[in-house]
Parts: C-alpha cells; structure tokens; sequence
DNA sequence: TTATAATATAATGCT
DNA sequence: AGCATTATATTATT
C-alpha cells in the first residue's frame, strides 16, 4: 500500500496513518475553523507541516459543504413529499366542502336563496395551479442517498426527462402514503392510507395505487 | 503572474493559456465521456499528456455534478414555495367554505338536520397541522441564488436549530395530512385523513398528533 | 501587508 | 470511469 508513496512530504492520511485522521476530524468537529495556536499544535502532534493541517482544513470544510448540500436537498424533497400530500388532501377536503355546499344550497331552494357565494370561483387550485417537476430519486444524485421518503415513489416515475440536463433521469410524478393511528388510545384504532399525485388530486381508479388500512 | 509557475510541466490552465481552454470546454458541451481518440486529438492540439486531458475532463465532470446539484435544489426550493403557497390559498379557501357550510346549515335549521358532518374535524386542515419548517434561504447556501420565489417564507418559520450543524438555521418538524376517499365508487365516499411524519413512518402514539375520520 | 476563507483546479490512488 | 482525497493557486476579505 506504501509503494506509491513519493520519498518526499507525504499526504496527510499517510503520515496520520489511519488512526491519528481522528484527531483531525475531531478537532474539526470541535471547531470548523483553524486558529493559528490550533493550527502549529496538531501540526506538532501529527509531525505535519502547518500548512498541510491549513490545508487539510480547508478541504475538509469544502467537502462538508458538499455534504450539507446533499442533506439539504433530501430534507427538502421530504418537506416537499410531505407538503404535497397535505396540498391533495386540502384539494379533495376541499371538493368535498363544495358539494356539501351545493348540496346545501339545494335543499335551502323552498327557503332563501343561498348567499350567492357558492360556484364563484369554483376550482381555481384544482385547476389551475402550474404542475410542479422536481427531480425525485436523491439515491441516483450521490451514492449515500439518505433513503428516506423513499416508500411511494419509484412505481411511477415516467422517465420524461424534460430538461435533458439534469442527473435525474425522471421526473416527479407526486404520490404519498401516510399511515396514521387514533390518538385516544381506544384500540380500535382505525387506519387509513391513500394514495395521490398532484397530476390526479382526484382519486381515479386508474391512478389509485392502493387504498388499504387496517386496525 | 507566471512567476510562482514551477519549470516543470505546468498545470492545464496555463499551458492551455487562457483562450484555449475553451476547445476543452467547447468539447465538453458536445460530449460529457471522452472517446480515447478524442483524448489524443485533443491532447495533440494543446500540446498535453493526454492523462492530462482525460484528468480534466474527469475533473470537469465532477464540477459539473456539483452545479447540477445545486440548480435541482433551487428548482425544488422554487417548487416548494409554490406548492406551500398554493397550500395556504387552499386553506384559506377551506375555512372560507367551512363557514359557509355553517351559515348555509343555521338557515336550514327549521328544515332539516345539516348532513352531519359539518362540524366533525373542525379544523384541521387549518389549525392542527404541524407547521412545516424548511430552509429556507437559499441565497444563504451559495452567493447564486436562484433569488426567486421567497413568497411564503419567514412567516412561519421557528428558529428550531436541532442540529446546530446546518446552514440552515430551523429544522423541518415533519407533518402530514392526507384525505383520501372510497374508490370503489360509492357516492357517500368515506374520506380519511391521519397524521405521520417522515421520521415516524409507523405510527407510533406518541409522535401521533391526531387521526379523524369522518363521511 | 500578512493571514485566511472560499473557490477553482490539478493530480493521485482506489474501486 | 467514478470517486475521494490531497495539494496548489487565485481572489476577496480583514
């Protein structure tokens, strides 16, 4: 494993050989920057120059911004999977209010005349908001995927890649499944998942995964 | 500016000397893999190794990720303030119905009873789900920011720092509300909504906000 | 002016 | 080839 080794300075996991990296890392740990006095006393712990810690440093706070990105993203896919259930669920909530309304409405016809607020503005979110796309598979963007927020994705991914640029090969089509429980403790407690995507906020049989639930 | 350049073989940059560069870059857009006899073409033309010439371009690539990875997370941050604003109307219009639904059903009292299930869950859509929490600037992360969409933000956000460990200064709690309906087609569509979040999958009792039901 | 943070780039070795 | 890592160089900042 050493035989590459240049006679000359060699890198820093060498020289700290595998054991002594921790000091490096726990030091960064500690603290992300690098005062100069830190700096000379892992240099002469370690039998470094200064300038490779400096370095070393440096890099390490590079790829940790790497990383954070990483992070950052999936914590948003998931807020976003999440916040995308919950905009279906108030659409169909919604639906359901209407028809309520009308229905309503209907049986007030021998009394007055429903307030006249009923069909205005009938499906305006239904409708008309814009579909979003956004790249799904965080696993396909680095190796170490935080895997979470996987469950209801990957069945129906269409693999339109519209943009053509992008690492992600498909595009986000919606879906979630949420599992609940009753929180008074009875133990009957009923459960129910659904599925959904913001291309069908409308349950249609084509599109319905599977409906399932247990107690 | 040449003067700390060592005698040895210098780096591409500089061999390559400013304008030249370019033919890599150019070669590049037309094909992100280089083909061995591209390799030694191009390593020809500028007078490289051509190890030299596959190095940059794996480096390239690298960089390129890098980019991509960045521009997918402002294309979901930008998604993400959409769906979260489109998710407010949407409750504002809930509430605006609930209370239509109220007014309609009072003036109905001397005729029937409402359909009993206008005052069953309330309010949840409105008041019971967890706030979401999710970075937010993403101006913050890289001095490119998209600098679109900052629509929704800052209300509602809690300076929760968890983790102390990202650029991000508040947490994502998690919250989720889903409302499904029977597909088997029936018209008195049972509907159902139950709260997890990505960290508790399962439901367990105590991460369990809430679960209603109602038809 | 020196030191350092941030960034871009080059190169090496491993899988 | 992809990837992680180390190192160097440049620029901006204090």
């Amino acid at each position: 494993m050493f035989d590459e080794m240049p006679p000359e300075l060699t890198g820093v996991v060498f020289v700290c050989a595998f054991v002594e990296v921790r000091l490096l890392e726990r030091s960064f740990e500690a603290e992300n920057k690098l005062e100069p006095e830190r700096k000379t006393e892992l240099a002469r712990q370690l039998g470094l120059q200064p300038r490779q810690v400096a370095v070393w440093f440096q890099n390490r706070r590079a790829r940790w911004k790497t990383k954070q990105l990483e992070r950052d993203f999936d914590r948003l896919k998931a807020s976003y999977d999440t916040l995308l259930a919950d905009r279906d669920a108030l659409r169909q909530d919604n639906e359901r209010l209407r028809s309520q309304v009308a229905t309503l409405s209907e049986k007030l016809q021998g009394k007055e005349v429903a307030p006249g607020i009923v069909d205005v503005k009938q499906d305006v979110h239904a409708a008309e908001i814009i579909e979003e796309k956004v790249p799904v598979k965080a696993e396909d963007r680095l190796s170490i995927g935080s895997g979470g927020s996987a469950v209801v994705d990957g069945e129906r991914n269409q693999l339109v890649d519209s943009s053509g640029e992008s690492y992600f090969h498909d595009e986000y089509q919606g879906g979630c499944c949420i599992v609940g429980e009753e929180d008074d403790g009875s133990d009957d407690g009923c459960s129910y998942a659904v599925f959904a995507n913001q291309h069908h906020p409308e349950p249609d049989p084509d599109q319905l995964g599977w409906c399932f639930f247990w107690n």
